[in-house]
DNA sequence: CAACGTCATGGTAGCGCTACCAATTGCCTG
DNA sequence: CAGGCAATTGGTAGCGCTACCATGACGTTG
């Protein structure tokens, strides 16, 4: 009256069942697997032979539960649409695929009680490892963030106090050097447009406010911003309600690529020359900058690279080799293109 | 010499423990927290009360292995950056943000073998449902997708033969479609430029090639592909390859909105008059279309909706009622702008 | 009022795997 | 040649949870 398989399980084989075909325990099995330069070669050749003739394939919910460690690195960026970060989660994603590593990737839609929500969750899984966006979390996501046992990489941003480690590049930093070269190009009533208004966009912002006071410049109407989220068809209405504000505007130094593609648009349709009336400077140097008409200047930034850096130091600390340098800038790069060219 | 806690797991509470302070049984914790309505109103309240000041959090991975079902939607994709897929995987997310699933999210690269190395990895954790994209699964995938032992939906496209469940609409018909309407605007040498060339692309130059043959326009030389990655700088070197061929050029349907972009900058770039001496079609209708200047025409998709349905459906199938309607087609729609009216 | 369902609760036995601790063997050292 | 050590293998006992079955306390019914 005991039928041990097939009670619950859909009938897969198991570790026991590779284990008594290969004539070996079943520890032996695990460690072939995990460890194979502690089995003899011998016996290693026997077990894959039952593991290939079973088709057998661990299953990841008992490992973890058996060794209170999920093969899992949890991913948490505040949009899934928004180029930007699809950039760093494809860097993610490819620098894991040929790890044992799976990857959990968790929305916020940029709400800290959202991140919080999903650091419990992820947290629950006792993850490998756990990279999120940003430097700006809430108390209780830190706290959370601290108490993962696991290594920590924030990304996007550097910043002066890591949970553990850190990959990016300075907003504020960015802001001014795009500030500052269109400054330097001639350009005096500079005004700054920017949607969604993230902590990265009000850094840039700084950066931003920065330059133009060091030149003398500055003037808070220059300043156009929204809680909107992103897109091109809102730079559109932004320029146009900068223009309403500011009719004498010259130069702007727009939030993300995406708004600064809407302003061209707008100027074309409204017949402004670009550069001559007005210059155009963008966030981020999305591929289609380079050939939109006229090729739009922005700030390159290193996303994919982000990406497979937050990867490569997490892999290094669960190896047990943590980088001595726990916070990596990977800067930007100014492209100077036609739209501030006059 | 018995230390029962402490050994392995990081010391977190245990249902035993939340069991013991509430004063009942574990299986009742359990049955409080999957199914309120099986447990008094009362032990309910104690066993709340337990969870909230330990601070339990249910292990998943615990969970798995003793139901043999893991709370995790499978969600495979063939790239993590291209607009269209990330408004798919934001409608699943969206749509499964306030359910307990979790969501593995996996990047195919357009590859089949790749597909299936997936594949073999979520099933293996028993998920409780799939979504794929596409409808062209090796038959190894196919197999792996019917043996998975819970609902699937295939997203994107429609066809005769789903493994489970269908949600997408027909490519085919849209490619007929913006190529139809070119032919009625009054264009003839109309082109077709595509890259990447998936399944997709080949249905949507198929629908291309029917419309164009009905009309008596199709000439093999109109037809530009490549293999490489779409993107908008990839549109104005196509546009260029195609005019060497074809200098009589009139209008182009484009294999989606990047190329089409790019297609409108090398106009610009050319003087070429839009809509005048050229007309372009885009397709998946990115918001940046309507504000692109001149605006462009193109097949508006419902990329966000797919992912919802095919939520909706693979819940309705795990709550044990699947829908009656195995295959749905959420269509599309031709939006009529600046880039073709002439 | 005996027989029977229903509801609420609990005990037991795993799910498939790995941590921990032997046990065995062969070889090296003094 | 005793003692020690590394290399290889295995047994046992869980990891934290839920499926399955059992138990008792209530009605409900004929």
């Amino acid at each position: 009256m005991i039928k041990p398989r097939s009670r619950r399980g859909g009938g897969r084989p198991t570790i026991a069942d590779v284990a008594r075909k290969a004539g070996v325990g079943a520890i032996t099995v695990s460690r072939a697997l995990r460890e194979p330069a502690r089995v003899s070669e011998e016996l290693r050749r026997q077990i894959q032979a039952a593991v290939d003739e079973l088709g057998y394939v661990p299953d990841p919910n008992a490992r973890a539960l058996a060794s209170a460690r999920a093969e899992v690195f949890g991913v948490l960026v505040p949009s899934l649409t928004n180029n930007v970060f699809a950039e760093v989660v494809r860097g993610i994603y490819d620098s894991l695929s040929a790890s044992p590593f799976r990857i959990q990737l968790g929305n916020t839609h940029y709400s800290g009680l959202e991140e919080e929500r999903l650091l419990q969750v992820f947290g629950s899984q006792r993850p490998a490892a756990l990279i999120v966006a940003g430097i700006d979390q809430t108390p209780t996501s830190r706290k959370l963030l601290e108490s993962a046992g696991c290594p920590v990489v924030q990304v996007m941003e550097t910043g002066p106090d890591p949970v553990d480690m850190m990959v990016g590049f300075s907003h504020f930093d960015g802001g001014r050097t795009a500030t500052e070269h269109l400054i330097e190009t001639g350009y005096r009533r500079i005004g700054f447009i920017g949607a969604r208004m993230d902590p990265r966009s009000q850094r840039r912002l700084a950066g931003y406010r920065a330059a133009m006071e060091a030149a003398g410049l500055f003037d808070p109407r220059l300043v156009t911003t929204t809680p909107v989220l992103s897109s091109v068809p809102l730079g559109r209405e932004m320029l146009r309600d900068a223009l309403a504000k500011v009719p004498t505007l010259d130069g702007v130094f727009c939030n993300n690529d995406d708004i600064a593609l809407g302003v061209l648009f707008e100027c074309h349709r409204a017949s402004i020359a670009v550069p001559k009336t007005i210059g155009i400077v963008g966030f981020n140097d999305l591929d289609m900058m380079q050939v939109a008409f006229p090729s739009i200047t922005s700030i390159r930034t290193h996303r994919y690279e982000i990406g497979r850096r937050a990867v490569a130091m997490a892999l290094a600390a669960i190896a047990g080799n943590r980088p001595e340098q726990r916070i990596v800038d990977l800067g930007f790069e100014l492209k100077r293109r036609e739209s501030t060219a006059r």
